[in-house]
RNA sequence: UCGCUUCGUGCAAG
């Protein structure tokens, strides 16, 4: 059973779930607790939400391990009121546990409850330090993640990578490069973030520096930071000539080359590029929308709405905000009240949305009802 | 034998 388990999670985490399935109901009966978690994590870990709902419903036992499964998956896909109901059931909190409601929130912008968790927790491991320091990093508090870094007992090189992301968010490259520089074992994750600040604040000459002459090889993170330097600027055929020479192309990248023709409004381009990528996730589906909206096809967007296999909140947002800047002002009404999860860009896109049609009076109640305004 | 932290792709306004 021991082996069997070990392929259960082997198959999970190269993504081939129903592999995953097939050894997990052949062991039948004589499943353990092992077995049941491998195959949880199989359906978190690759965005299988419902049957991870099921299978976790159907488990005999359920250990910290399966609670905080669960509770990362809803927080993943944006479902943090599940994720806090998760975490309030859950028999027993551990670190880890604790250390993943700390990031569910910050994964969906709620640094102040994140420090909440923190301050409320009854230990602190090098993870829960990352993880605070993360929240500000993202949330752009720059001046919280460096007095939290002072503050980290033993730094390690997560925590370095941290800090520098959060210098690059704020646009401190040079202070973002002296962290760098101070770090003896960096990773792929220390160039990446580097390489991140040259490209994002398009500072194109040490972007290809570093890239060209300074890293030690190339991933597909490295080839996807670098082609979508040339989005804002436009260079489509660059861009294009980058791909097609990629040595690997994963999902990403064929994303990151459609984010880059619905950004510059090459919708036919978009298209073809949609049609010949080996397989659309939520992302695709909803840069595809995205381009349907700017093309002014409201009802092919419509169609690859109502189709998509997964609800996502990014995409129910995009659909949203397309019906209320096509004029469509009462199905953006009904989209919302019928969302299955609300954040700020819900709210935002739906109050911009009746602003910018007219309907004064309407956003100003929507605005004096919206909770966590800030 | 399992879960939690850092890097690349999508949504409003700017």
């Amino acid at each position: 059973v021991v082996s069997l388990n070990k392929q259960i999670q082997s198959y999970g985490r190269r993504g081939l779930v129903r592999e995953a399935k097939r050894v997990f109901d052949a062991i039948g009966s004589l499943r353990d607790g092992f077995s049941w978690n491998f195959m949880l994590i199989a359906y978190t870990r690759n965005g299988y939400l419902r049957d991870a709902e099921d299978l976790f419903e159907k488990m005999p036992r359920r250990n910290a391990v399966a609670w905080t499964a669960m509770l990362v998956a809803y927080a993943a896909s944006g479902h943090l009121d599940d994720a806090e109901r998760i975490f309030s059931e859950a028999p027993v909190k551990d670190i880890p546990c604790w250390n993943a409601m700390l990031s569910a929130y910050s994964r969906n912008g709620r640094v102040d409850q994140s420090r909440q968790v923190f301050d409320l927790m009854p230990q602190h491991s090098i993870l829960s330090w990352n993880a605070i320091l993360s929240a500000y990093a993202r949330a752009g508090h720059l001046e919280s993640a460096k007095h939290i870094f002072d503050k980290v007992p033993d730094p390690d090189l997560v925590s370095c990578n941290t800090i520098m992301s959060a210098y690059v968010n704020a646009g401190m490259l040079r202070d973002a490069k002296n962290i760098f520089d101070g770090v003896a074992m960096r990773d792929m994750v220390s160039w990446a973030t580097l390489l991140s600040g040259y490209t994002q604040h398009e500072h194109v000459c040490q972007a290809r520096e570093v890239f060209f002459s300074e890293m030690p090889e190339w991933d597909l993170v490295s080839w996807s930071l670098l082609l979508l330097m040339h989005s804002g600027s436009g260079k489509i055929a660059d861009a294009k000539h980058l791909f097609d020479n990629f040595p690997q192309r994963d999902l990403v990248v064929w994303n990151s080359l459609l984010t880059i023709y619905t950004q510059n409004a090459h919708f036919e381009l978009a298209k073809l590029t949609y049609q010949r990528m080996p397989e659309h996730d939520s992302v695709s589906l909803t840069l595809m929308l995205t381009s349907h909206l700017e093309a002014g096809n409201v009802h092919e967007a419509e169609n690859i709405f109502v189709n998509m296999p997964w609800r996502d909140l990014v995409c129910l947002n995009a659909m949203l905000s397309g019906y209320a800047q096509a004029g469509h002002v009462e199905k953006a009404k009904c989209l919302f009240d019928s969302a299955f999860a609300k954040n700020v860009m819900t709210w935002t896109g739906m109050m911009s949305g009746y602003a910018q049609n007219g309907y004064l009076t309407e956003a100003k109640l929507l605005f004096d009802d919206m909770p966590q305004r800030n």
